[in-house]
DNA sequence: ATAAACCTTTAACCATGGTTGAAGGTCAAG
DNA sequence: CTTGACCTTCAACCATGGTTAAAGGTTTAT
């Protein structure tokens, strides 16, 4: 239905990301639309660069509760602030692998 | 002397990147001017953002032996383009996420 | 009635890259 | 001769994000 792997589930649960769902007589896990569209939200949010523990640091503890637009937003520009960051880092690198491999076809070049 | 742990230097050691040192009498690692350069190197692929495995993988059995020059262009071309990849993977992470922030500070704007 | 296909729990395992601690040996200085 | 500061080994632990297996209960279809 999500196309979440049930250990997934499983772990999110145990990892307090997801609310212990209501049971059947049988013990059956049954899981409330809430509950559904929170994990949901959860895959989108890892899709979006988010750990698991930053999500869980902005879901309501409550998953019938609703998130609020200004902390939804205010998470989002940290996190656009950390793939710049990171993003700044990757060019970085990228320059140094690139200048390492005009050394390496080219030792006799000015540059070090 | 190079600024990395002891415990680093051992975790190294026992995951076969670095070689087996000498020992004094009493049992003490000396190491060889060939085992500090190798562990210069690691420290550097590693900034240059390539995984222990993968700097096992390119490093000579021997610390000895000298890195083909061939096989640090090609691998460093890899490397190359395993950054382009996920230099792709975060523009989009950032344009996701940027839209996203438009969405919630203006849900009427016409974009979903 | 029995097998397949689910569900339950708990525990262990995977990779990555280490750090921390315990128990003990060694060495130099005071 | 004792103290502090190193060294040794081995094992366990940390975070991250899960998967897999074992042992058992349930449900559905044939």
């Amino acid at each position: 239905m999500t196309g979440v792997s049930t250990s997934r589930i499983r772990f999110y649960e145990s990892h307090g990301l997801l609310p212990m769902p209501l049971r059947q007589e049988n013990g059956y896990r049954v899981y409330s639309e809430a509950i559904v569209s929170r994990l949901k939200t959860i895959t989108v949010s890892k899709a979006l660069g988010f750990s698991l523990s930053e999500i869980q640091g902005f879901l309501p503890d409550d998953p019938n509760d609703v998130i609020q637009r200004s902390d939804v937003v205010s998470n989002l520009e940290n996190k656009l602030h950390q793939i710049d960051q990171k993003l700044k880092e990757l060019q970085e690198m990228r320059e140094n692998v690139s200048q390492m491999i005009a050394y390496h076809k080219d030792p006799n070049s000015k540059k070090c």
